[in-house]
DNA sequence: TCCGTAACTTGATTCAGATCAAAGTGCGTG
DNA sequence: CACGCACTTTGATCTGAATCAAGTTACGGA
């Protein structure tokens, strides 16, 4: 469960998989380069704890494959999850040594790591990583907002609507966002601290959905939606989806 | 309701009551200089709308006085507040021109607003408004962070608590932080919105409270933290808050 | 000062989702 | 290949907060 997290040999920078997704987007080849320089590679499997909520760390990262999970306990032992990081994601916050929340790998997951202190001083100094480091921060930011709706108001069969919605969006985009299979990259109780809702909740919406024709499952962590309409149209949200150009 | 927003003077920014939280906390003379020049004040009376959603904006702003509220809203008309905008809160994402929330004054509120166009070339330029900005914007993706594990998570009885710490810490920061009257700025229907809740519950639990001295009223918008202890002990958090240094 | 209306309180009842409980299912390991 | 364990499903019951329904308060304007 704490076991020290594999250092592996990095791949260039040129041909990351989210080369033009991650804080590094905007880069030009030569602030690639040091980058380049800069980052190591660590690996944690599945179930395995990268950051603990109030523990000094000495990096930032770029999830590069595979889910991270932020989380908050209250003392009495219930969680809830405030943050799904998916590849291309960024963790940690440039002037802060502190996260304010568990992190934890959901699957297995290889971050691009930055020592603090040179990180901190590349952001300063180039632009095009400032720029993107605010975007990201921005684009978490609308999205935390989107889900305090979906805790605040939504009922359990739009909350698992919405994840499913979410999921399919999110995990297909690179490929031809066709509607197919879903891996579920969560057990239920994961997607019940982060829908606000308990594992039976979950459990008994999953199979509410599938009796309906409108999801169905190979097994129970691979999904196939059937009836797309169907499913936004139970998450509750505008028909347009609530985005914005 | 929305009524043309009165065009005000404009007070000098080396004297503005902000000027030490607000996106200029760390601008220089000269840089002040330059916001005073692109600044506007703007004052809405409370109740009124500031920015519909996806509404395009043309200008960002700094609330100088008064608090605003950020919500969104489903289709059945269930609403959730996301944010709450306090003087020296930012409103407003450089390189987007619409807002995917509503954004409303829920006292009388002045902006300090800046036209799109020169703002955000000021921002390219400043290092020290861009990194102002990145920070306000990190404080606001905590806050919504600690807000999830409130919707999620805690009974309507933690969420009023909470509210009333909260409005407590962030309304008497400027005086000695005594724990002394406290006025409440918003109906009942609205601290519903924001906790999660419906407005009976929220009268519920503010009178259970009540009767068990933890806190009192003075008339219905006015009350007094009698027993702070208690107060926090009921909001569920760890005893230190849960704070960061 | 009286009226009208918006805000608030209080009570009765309902219900969605939590909780408690007990079987299934299936995968990794010895 | 079968044992054990972690995950999941399903059912029965409970409960906190929502909903429905009257009242009450109090403030701004005629």
């Amino acid at each position: 469960m704490n076991t020290i997290p594999k250092v592996r040999p990095t791949v260039s920078c040129s041909s990351c998989p989210i080369r033009h997704r991650a804080v590094c987007a905007r880069c030009d080849a030569e602030e690639l380069n040091v980058l380049d320089s800069i980052k190591t590679y660590r690996s944690y499997s599945a179930g395995e704890s990268i950051l603990w909520r109030g523990e000094p760390v000495s990096f930032l990262a770029s999830v590069v494959s595979g889910i991270a999970t932020l989380s908050k306990t209250l003392e009495d032992g219930r969680t809830q999850m405030v943050g799904l990081l998916l590849p291309s994601d960024f963790i940690g916050r440039p002037g802060r040594d502190q996260v304010a929340f568990d992190v934890t790998a959901t699957t297995d997951v290889i971050l691009c790591c930055f020592e603090r202190d040179p990180f901190e001083k590349l952001v300063d100094e180039t632009p095009h990583i400032s720029q993107r480091l605010m975007e990201l921060a921005l684009d978490e930011l609308d999205a935390a907002r989107d889900w305090m709706l979906l805790l605040g108001r939504k009922t359990a069969r739009e909350k698992i609507a919405t994840f499913i919605e979410l999921l399919a969006r999110r995990s297909n985009t690179d490929s031809q966002g066709r509607i197919g299979t879903l891996p579920l990259p969560m057990t239920r109780d994961q997607i019940a601290n982060y829908l606000g809702l308990t594992l039976e909740t979950v459990s008994r919406q999953f199979n509410a959905l599938k009796k309906e024709g409108v999801i169905d499952f190979s097994d129970r962590r691979t999904m196939t939606i059937m009836d797309l309409p169907a499913l936004q149209d139970a998450t509750g949200n505008d028909s347009d989806g609530g985005m914005i150009s």
